[in-house]
DNA sequence: CACAGTTCTTACGGATTCCATACACTTGTG
DNA sequence: CACAAGTGTATGGAATCCGTAAGAACTGTG
């Protein structure tokens, strides 16, 4: 639906994105980010910062080359969303300026999908381009992606912690109480999607699918794993206190919460009174980003 | 409202200088940036002088080559705005001297968008460009986008230490308790690199990213000139301590882990490892540009 | 208690990853 | 032009990890 046939139907942007979001970290949504939109046509501006506002973004409009820098320097936006012809200064050169003063991401939208305007745009330092006459859904789409990878660049996992262990992404470093831990690849990536979701079960589906990436495969890998992950973060590894197995559904991380919490010691308290066995349990899967086909 | 095409109306001022100034707390920060103006016709100059003013800049004015030049050696200006056209000595001819006696950056405000004036402005180093007739808001923009740019380039990087080992960007040299060590270009970048960002992992691809500047490229150079600074840095290369290998994953150097240490890693110049190919990139870029600069 | 389903445990071959070395190519120098 | 230093690539081998299989142990049910 190319842009001026009218608003409508921004709904089925829902479905479009959980398909197109492979693995999205949350940080990566609107939240809070501000857009920058420079358009001279009002038209097609307005119908954008709707698109854009529904999405969740905060979104600065500019309709010529020298408003949009110094909004650019003002409001330090997350990224920019540049028509190529402008009146003033070209959008070319705006991007190039833009470029030159801060690290923003810049989206270029050209009239013509001409090849001088994206490798121009592209030599530029544009990030990605639409073409006119473009759809509003696949702009926001682009936005979404291209401040996925922007975001992901600048701004480093944090550490989690709980249970007395440290895990620390960016070092791809595990401490029990100050004593490094020697994991493999497998083992970290499992762990810190466990921790960073605790007291949450995941069944052996949803974990080889968020930590491996597969979308089918031998389920028994978990197992292992899981067997292999606690012999080394647990004191008994055949009585896990921290990667508990929740039987007939999958595992559990219990960290923190660790000592008012007992609830009882007599082992004998199932675990899952209400462990329901939906089929559809929410995953937000955000560790793993290995592809096998 | 361009400038420079005739003498007429400076009154439309007060609306552009209100747009002009509302981010004057940008990161420019004219502050006690001095800027020297060197303009012959009088309208002209004092229009800009009330634009640099209120943009926060403080202003110095000459009216001819000669002038400029005293100016320029007496009050050492951040920045000069240059007319290429001036009485008793030519624009190009000073700007010329003051890259001679001085490293100051210089705008030139060049009569006609002629090739030829902005090839030889660029030759005379000329930082940047500005054709009249033109609009004070912009050249208040180019000022302080140069000034921004030049203000990075000669704030050298600091030097670094960590775990006996001493390295200095500027004069680029290493030292382990005093004793200077002899590292290749490449192995001193790469040591740098990761110097900074201590206890942080970064993958072959990020380092053959982010060190070499290239794209794409074999990986096993990575650990080749891993192995070779190992060699000059490891008391024992084969048991290394300090530039640490994890296994899948990359490399990472540890040092200093003693006093502040969960300072929050760099986040500034992270580079995308994974080559995930989001199916919503519209990778379209000319399959062909595989130029590894 | 027997049975079926599930999980644990162990072990092994293959695959991956890394290391060490050697070699070819470029560049600057005398 | 020879030479040396620096750099990128190729190769064999070692170290490590991973996925799978297969049997033992466990759990809940009838």
């Amino acid at each position: 639906m190319p842009l001026g046939s009218g608003s409508g139907a921004t709904h089925s942007q829902q479905t479009y994105a959980e398909s197109v979001t492979t693995n999205s970290a949350s940080s990566a949504e609107p939240g809070n980010r501000r857009i920058l939109l420079v358009e001279d046509e009002q038209t097609i501006a307005d119908v954008v910062r709707d698109y854009l506002l529904k999405a969740g973004f905060q979104v600065d409009m500019a309709g010529d080359g020298f408003t949009a820098l110094e909004l650019a320097a003002s409001r330090q936006p997350d990224l920019v969303i540049l028509d190529r012809m402008l009146p003033g200064l070209d959008g070319v050169e705006v991007c190039r300026r833009l470029r030159q003063s801060m690290s923003v991401p810049v989206i270029m939208v050209t009239a013509l999908g001409t090849e001088d305007d994206r490798i121009l745009g592209l030599e530029m330092g544009a990030d990605d381009y639409v073409t006119k006459p473009f759809s509003p859904r696949e702009l926001v789409l682009r936005v979404k992606s291209v401040l996925r990878r922007s975001i992901k660049e600048f701004t480093p996992e944090p550490p989690v912690e709980a249970a007395g262990f440290e895990l620390d992404p960016a070092s791809r470093t595990v401490t029990h109480r100050g004593v490094p831990l020697a994991l493999t690849v497998r083992e970290f990536d499992l762990l810190a999607f466990l921790m960073r979701r605790p007291h949450q079960v995941f069944s052996r589906e949803e974990l080889i699918k968020a930590v491996w990436g597969w979308d089918f495969g031998d389920l028994s890998t978990v197992t292992v794993h899981v067997r292999r992950l606690r012999e080394k973060i647990e004191a008994n590894p055949t009585k896990p206190e921290l990667l508990k197995t929740v039987w007939g559904v999958g595992y559990r991380f219990d960290g923190k919460r660790s000592e008012a919490d007992n609830v009882r010691p007599d082992s004998s308290v199932r675990v899952d009174s209400d462990v329901r066995v939906d089929s559809d349990v929410p995953v937000d899967m955000g560790e793993g980003d290995h592809g096998r086909q």
